[in-house]
DNA sequence: GGAATAAAGTTTGATATCAAACTATATAGT
DNA sequence: ACTATATAGTTTGATATCAAACTTTATTCC
């Protein structure tokens, strides 16, 4: 039973992370068409940047989500046509993960949409060393990462 | 049509800050008891620094969360006996929202079972500083939160 | 005082997310 | 081969969250 039982140092870092989390995921969803969410468009974005269509569990991996939530994703946007869900030939199980051609366009769209807000982001946060902050929080992300399979 | 349409600095950063959550939040509900979730426990915590009970839309304003999000959350404190809702003697259309004995323990068992994490990752963090990031990622919260009324 | 407006809370409908249960296919072990 | 186990995806049930619609009570303004 700790006498000092909280850490007001970390707590306070933890709710600024959630609150910047929650500010910008609406305001970025505000902003983006095609009711776009920002789930969405981080795997658009993903593939966009990836030719070679991509295992459902290998995209749950790179976005740290459960298989169950990618799945439900890709559902989303295969709905909205943006994707395209192909058998794996050589395994039963598996799947393949392709953008189309309008989801490229949406995923186009959406960046167009979201490049005002950044531009104001990037010029407000000229004086701070975003990528040394970047590098911070991936240093406590790889901690929080391995205590998970602990 | 931006030539270089997204900022990597920033899609980095919110990535990292998006995946802290995700993780800090399903590590600390892991071991938090009562089915308390972060959500709840970060109430339960606020109510139990301040001996007055506090209105619903203040408690939203407090953690930046629409008052229909606070509604719920203090529905589901109320079911487990952990909040206490009483009307607004002044005015037929407030309330005010109290700890209760119940859930000032439950608050307090949450803490003690929150502590080995806690203290793992501030062991862990001494080189870093914490109350600097914090700082750096609060002026970036401040942008966004006036951005939001723009 | 009565009508218009504002404010406090609740409800609804949608998405994201997790864990856990479930289905189907593949691989291992004997 | 046959059984047991592992792996890929889906589904389910729960909570958090938002925006928007809705209810009830206050306040404002002729």
């Amino acid at each position: 039973m700790p006498q000092k039982p909280d850490d007001p140092a970390l707590f306070a870092l933890f709710n600024e992370i959630g609150i910047i989390n929650q500010l910008a995921t609406t305001l970025f969803e505000r902003v983006m068409p095609h009711d776009l969410t920002v789930a969405q468009f981080s795997l658009l974005n993903h593939l966009s940047r990836r030719e070679d269509p991509q295992a459902p569990l290998k995209l749950a991996n790179a976005f740290q989500v459960s298989k169950g939530t990618m799945s439900s994703t890709i559902g989303r946007l295969e709905s909205k046509g943006f994707v395209e869900v192909t058998p794996n030939p050589k395994d039963g199980r598996g799947k393949f993960v392709g953008i189309t051609e309008t989801g490229l366009a949406a995923r186009n769209d959406a960046v167009a949409a979201l490049g005002p807000d950044l531009a104001w982001l990037s010029d407000e946060t000229t004086s701070h060393d975003i990528s040394g902050l970047t590098q911070q929080l991936a240093t406590i992300r790889k901690l929080l990462d391995a205590r998970r399979d602990s």
